[in-house]
DNA sequence: CACTGATTTGCATACGTATGCAGACAATCA
DNA sequence: TGATTGTCTGCATACGTATGCAAATCAGTG
């Protein structure tokens, strides 16, 4: 059925369904309200591939993964994260596309076929490590683009919704600095060298204000992955065994992989080493022990992530805009209690 | 750039342009070859919106996930097997949309809008406890439609690509069925009845060929989580410690939640208690145990539904068709290898 | 050269909606 | 009453593509 057809069926002009479907001020609100509940009875509702013809709005969001990072299924901070975004985009009348680059077809990326035929209206990007390529992209091609929870190095044009990466690093420094028994180690992957400088930046600056210093020896690296965390820690043993250690690791699913490395080689957690991740992935309680980690408030920072997304579509915004979130330090069962 | 101004740059018809770049037979080989060359050289592509309003097709596929469910971050295999299916589609020029209902929002579900909306060409769905309201919306909206993995009961009209669960739980029964001093214990979970029967049935069965039985009593439930499992096993640790035991699992989710339990409340797996979980999800390798599963061949069914839902999207075949894979024991590290 | 058939081209239109514009109608005021 | 404003409606058109149809070109044959 068109609206054509719907029209003449209530006896009103095409004009005027499109009108009142679309919310238009020009038609009274009773009549509206009338168009309205018989579209409803009637099933009828317009036909989005004409409606984004005429103007240009497809009333989808992409979501961006990087091919550098890993999927959903390897890495659960990308489907924690993509969970709340998609429930958030759907509940504001937007649907979800993913957009997913593994290595390019004929030369055309994924990313590109989708911002070439305009199939979405924005992009939102969860880490900020777009290849330059991508970034000038969607930079050229105009669309509204946030990036979610880290920053990326000198890229313009782009809005960021992020997680305050340095200050988690200091609420870690700040608590492993009380217990100066401990040998404070930071375990990183190569993948985010930009962020993860700046969480060691604050790691440091923690420690440094209890008297501890974090020994360049002692940011030790690993792959973005539960198995390598594990086959590091697997490979650290002899070391934990040697002397106290307090972990910062980059994310959760490095900590966790160390954790559980941890307590297949009977080295006491928190006794021997202590362990803070971050993100805190649901995951983070599943397993024991429980991990203590730094707490980023994902389901603050989605909405308003979504609501910039929003804003930069439908035209309420512009120029950048950034906005920062404070991690929280949980403690769990990975560290020890402070008397 | 319009198909129209491109056409007029380069000397021909706009229908000529249109023909060319959708590999009409009309247009000879080498001027077909010209045009896409120079609509790569120039960057033009033809407008997504304005084809589909043409055609009706959206060059998308939506991937349906049901309410009743858990989503990718809860459910590990969800997530598996849509790193897989976005990978495939978007090797055959297919975009993915994600379908996730969380209860209705005006009266409107996701896939109804979706759906009336026609935003997809067809859709694929993992599991097939759709409700019956869902069904019956994709059924007469006509919509091509496959389901993977999972049967439903008494639902005509959708095409499965199946794998053979009671097959599944034939080799799990075959292989406990030759250590009768361990006790066979199924662990299911609520969700979904239907499939549990049958790889309980088939359990039974393969147990059954070496004279052991599956006692009534030692057919548990747990929801369908990690830490729902963990519980589970750390309740049940007495019994363990009181006989042996040998537990198929529903899926490796629970089957790692067990898993981790044993090892934390200090119970020998496999020599007190052996596991076997089915799906082989990639988290069956991260963690110690690895797990003995049955392993469900994601790799080759998933471009067979592809396949399945291109060809009936694209009118090469119609009518119901089914096609089934069998899983495959592997034996891993919680299970007793026999001699 | 005339004719036939096969191949290739462009014209014209339709897909279903949004929206500028002009006109209809009602309300207000002098 | 007539003029003026404000509110609402419908007509007509444009968005950019795909495709039926007729016309044009070409190759092959007698």
């Amino acid at each position: 059925m068109t609206s054509k057809e719907f029209a003449r069926l209530l006896g009103v002009s095409q004009s005027t369904v499109s009108r009142a479907l679309n919310g238009s001020h020009l038609v009274p609100d009773d009549k509206k309200a009338f168009i309205r509940h018989k579209a409803r009875e009637l099933g009828f509702e317009l036909n989005r591939q004409a409606q984004s013809l005429k103007t240009n709005r497809t009333g989808t969001v992409g979501i961006l993964f990087q091919k550098h990072f890993k999927s959903m299924n390897e890495n659960p901070m990308l489907a924690h994260l993509y969970d709340h975004i998609q429930r958030e985009l759907i509940a504001n009348a937007y649907d979800v596309m993913t957009i997913y680059d593994r290595g390019d077809r004929d030369g055309l990326s994924v990313l590109e076929r989708i911002v070439r035929r305009r199939k979405v209206d924005g992009i939102i990007t969860f880490r900020s490590a777009l290849s330059d390529s991508e970034a000038q992209l969607i930079q050229q091609s105009g669309f509204p683009c946030v990036s979610l929870l880290n920053v990326r190095r000198a890229s313009a044009d782009m809005h960021y919704c992020l997680s305050d990466i340095e200050h988690g690093g200091w609420l870690a420094g700040d608590f492993f600095g009380r217990f100066p028994d401990y040998v404070p180690m930071y375990l990183t992957m190569g993948e985010e060298p930009d962020n993860a400088e700046l969480q060691c930046r604050g790691f440091r600056r923690g420690l440094a204000e209890h008297g501890v210093t974090l020994a360049d020896g002692e940011i030790r690296r690993c792959d973005l992955s539960f198995s390598s965390a594990y086959a590091f820690a697997s490979g650290m043993k002899e070391t934990f065994r040697r002397h106290r250690t307090a972990i910062l690791a980059y994310n959760d699913l490095i900590a966790r992989g160390v954790a559980e490395a941890l307590k297949d080689n009977g080295i006491a957690v928190p006794g021997t080493v202590q362990i803070i991740g971050m993100d805190d992935i649901p995951m983070s309680v599943w397993m024991r022990p429980h991990l203590s980690t730094l707490h980023v408030p994902v389901e603050e920072m989605v909405p308003v992530g979504c609501r910039m997304l929003r804003d930069l579509i439908e035209g309420r915004k512009d120029g950048e805009y950034t906005t920062s979130f404070q991690p929280r330090l949980v403690l769990r069962d990975t560290t020890v209690n402070p008397e």
